[in-house]
DNA sequence: TCCAATTCATGCATTTATGTATAGGTGATC
DNA sequence: GATCACCTATACATAAATGCATGAATTGGA
């Protein structure tokens, strides 16, 4: 090995990616937790170091020149083989005190885990957990959580995926708001009824219509990008909402709405990373959830 | 992109490959330009910072650990994602001065290499020269030198090749050398005589048989790793050796053996990394090269 | 068994890098 | 066109890493 054509600051590497990932030197300061004036001097160093002009100095912000442009593949890459390095740190770890974090939509965040966790405290009590409550997908590859829930199978091949149980989700509406559209009993009652959407009104409304149900996008009046937000306004009687019967269990005043209306199920996948899943401590984390949630 | 995943130093990520690579802090030491002391204290930063323990100090030397182990391949790709970064910076180099390692045999080095660098000096004069002599061939992808002149076609993709004009090669030795074994008319003459081999006299052999010659391993009594000191040897009447005839051409008092035999003909190829080439320093010598000695 | 060579660990002075505070400049918005 | 928000560059005090010198321990060979 020529140790001297990698002799350059790998750091300084590192404050490259970072602005380049961020935009700014200002910006990617915030993001790794150092100072402006630091990730600066790195970025210049790197250049004196390898005679290439990264950045054009140009106003207010860093535009990458031509070279610098050619650099980047190779500079992720780097970034990636970094990443892997951590997750397979992370992994030796036989520990079993320490951090765990699990990200799940906020639904099952707010009603299904907290009894999941309360039990898994008993059985592990060195175990810390931080739920990552997000709806947003890519938490796994990002490295923001060890194990997540997904309701969608999972491509990745460096991620591991085990289904779980398949749920069924209903329309439920309190009985309140039910009388007040006048207690529909075929789906084309429901024309006139409001519903609540989950995320963006366009993302929902194929839902509704997949499910048999005669709406338009007038239908939606009320949506949050929060399930839990949705949710409690299907419980202050704004309008129907769609959720699992284990969700719907636990709320109670609510009612399903037409009864006879067949379920939508859907899958759960309990997902982890390849070389996270030999880390112990999240191997307990992963098993315990499978067992409880399937 | 999660920065706090990879907040380590990657600068210890080298240290440890060095050490990983060199065999002990003191050679890693050694190769990087650092000291021992330096690389201990990164390589145990290392240790802390992700969590785990990289070596077992057992006695006077570290022995990886299985945790260390399993770490070693991201690690490895995190040194080769920096060389890329090395080459493509190299490549973007569009300055007409600076340094240019060529590598070559230590024949062609030194008989057949000086008169085409005198020419370039002339061509472009803020071109250092600096000529690796050396029969080993992992040169380029090493990254110890820019441009290399083999005898065998390179097969790694990211190598470009040229093939330059083919040599042939003939046996040589001095007038007084033939006389001594009886000036040798036909190939079965040759059966007492010494040959000169270059590298190992087992390596050798094989060449000498497919040209034809009745040989045995006792034949190759004087051998040496270099072609120089081997074609001293035969410049000193010590045996009969090879040459391409362009070298032979440049050494006085040497005279073909049985000039009525066929010559071996070899190719020469030019090679260089694809990444490198860009740059027009190297790429200003490359093809100086290829048309002087193609 | 002893000696020489080589290895890793530690204390200390010096060099180097970092953060804070601040100045200077640019682009978008009202 | 003035203001605001945001960006980069620089000076200086402080914190951190490095190299040198040295010590302690181990291996291999005479």
């Amino acid at each position: 090995m020529n140790w001297n054509a990698i002799s350059f600051d790998w750091n300084h590497v590192r404050a490259f990616l970072a602005t380049v990932e961020e935009g700014s030197l200002s910006a990617a300061a915030r993001a790794t937790g150092q100072t402006q004036p630091t990730l600066g001097r790195q970025v210049a160093a790197l250049e004196e170091a390898i005679g290439v002009t990264l950045f054009e100095r140009v106003g207010r912000s860093l535009t990458l020149t031509t070279s610098g442009a050619q650099l980047v593949d190779h500079v992720r890459a780097m970034g990636e083989a970094a990443n892997r390095i951590s997750l397979a740190a992370s992994g030796q770890s036989q520990s079993i005190e320490g951090l765990v974090r699990i990200s799940a939509s906020d639904v099952l965040s707010a009603y299904q885990l907290p009894p999941v966790i309360a039990q898994l405290r008993d059985r592990a009590p060195g175990i810390e957990v931080e739920v990552v409550s997000s709806n947003a997908i890519s938490d796994l590859l990002r490295r923001d959580a060890d194990i997540a829930l997904r309701h969608i199978r999972p491509e990745q091949p460096e991620l591991i995926a085990r289904k779980l149980a398949d749920s069924d989700a209903y329309l439920y509406a309190t009985p309140d708001y039910l009388a007040r559209v006048g207690n529909p009993k075929v789906v084309d009652d429901l024309k006139a009824a409001n519903f609540i959407g989950y995320g963006a009104p366009d993302e929902m409304l194929p839902h509704f219509v997949a499910m048999g149900l005669p709406l338009t996008r007038d239908n939606i009046r009320y949506h949050s990008d929060s399930g839990v937000v949705g949710w409690h306004m299907v419980r202050q009687g704004l309008g129907i909402g769609v959720m699992s019967e284990h969700v719907a269990a636990l709320t109670p005043d609510i009612v399903r709405v037409m009864p006879g209306l067949p379920p939508v199920s859907f899958p759960t996948w309990l997902v982890s990373h390849r070389e996270l899943i030999t880390s112990s401590r999240i191997r307990l984390v992963f098993d315990h959830l499978a067992k409880m949630l399937g």
